[in-house]
DNA sequence: GTCTATACTGCGATAGAC
DNA sequence: GTCTATCGCAGTATAGAC
């Protein structure tokens, strides 16, 4: 191994500890109720160190975000490689979602719940971000493939996913009994009958 | 009118002022990004005033979120009375609160986007308060009644509410083409045909 | 590149006159 | 009850040694 890639390797490692600890700050207080030496305490990084890798707290929370959009993206990717239909494909990304919640809630709770625009003035809506975009793209293209019936694409979206999306806010906020995967059948059940062809 | 009545409406006024200022300026820029030299400045009240009529900025906050709560628990009340039955009452439900969205996008955008928890540490979540609660039973009912299948109850809930309340999200983060209520129609008919008996 | 120590700023909250 | 002036502090960001 190079010394430059040995040196690229630890200033990757370095920058994911502090957002480790960001993502846990951030989902478990929020962004406003997190200062650097919040940062510093739970990550073990200093904060010279920390303001070496990163301009300032802002750059945190993007650099934070980018990851995770990354992240669903890639789940998306893979689902869209294994399956051509889009009712498979609507049925996994939902079960990779509610997977991805049980498993690393703070992602989710990052993700989905933390007020971005409040904190990152020039990032768009959570929901207009790449993986939001291609979930609505699934459904478009199961309506043109008449998997779906005729309707606007963006009811037909919300029909499909916003329950889903709803009982992992529901999730998130602990109002939920049962674990998010117990809920799944009859929840995909209502959703898919009420847009399929 | 007696002197002590016409004093509570001054004090009633002066604490309606700052606490409509405060709407304004915590759904435009959030809770954490509005100082109290903001609202001293938007509301005109003097910042010595405002703490002689609230304890600290956090229970302006309270004071708001209280205010907004009843309001949409008044509408709900004023559907329950002139409806019986659990669909027609889902039905003005909806409407009621997308109309409420456009004609006060603030109130809904502090309602429904506001992580209130990060800044009223002992506030449940929104879905759990009083209008919300009154949702979830209203299609409980139906579902007893005989209206809507026999499911679990969050499931039923999610399925006839679910996808509205994401529509009002799309519309207050400004991703919408056209106006709420355009979208109604199409979108009452998935919702119900997702759960009717 | 990483650390400690610290400068600077802006805000929440109070004091005290009127 | 309302105002202006101000205190104290928390927290971001930097300076500068190593």
């Amino acid at each position: 191994m190079s010394s430059a890639s040995l040196m690229s390797n630890r200033r990757f490692q370095v920058r994911e500890t502090v957002l480790d600890s960001a993502l846990y700050l951030f989902a478990q207080k929020g962004f406003f109720n997190t200062s650097i030496p919040d940062i510093v305490a739970h990550s073990g990084v200093s904060t010279g160190s920390i303001y070496h890798h990163f301009s300032d707290k802002e750059e945190i929370a993007r650099a934070l975000y980018d990851r995770h959009v990354q992240q669903m993206d890639v789940l998306i990717n893979a689902i869209e490689a294994q399956y051509p239909q889009s009712e498979m494909r609507c049925r996994k990304i939902i079960l990779a979602l509610f997977e991805l919640t049980e498993k690393e809630p703070m992602v989710m709770a990052y993700m989905l719940h933390a007020r971005h625009q409040e904190f990152m003035p020039d990032v768009a809506p959570v929901c207009s971000s790449r993986p939001f975009q291609r979930m609505r793209e699934v459904v478009a293209k199961g309506m043109r493939d008449g998997e779906i019936r005729r309707m606007d694409s963006m009811v037909a979206a919300v029909s499909v996913f916003g329950g889903a999306m709803k009982f992992i806010q529901f999730y998130l906020d602990g109002v939920l009994e049962r674990s998010l995967s117990d809920y799944f059948d009859e929840l995909w059940c209502n959703a898919w009958a009420s847009v399929r062809a």
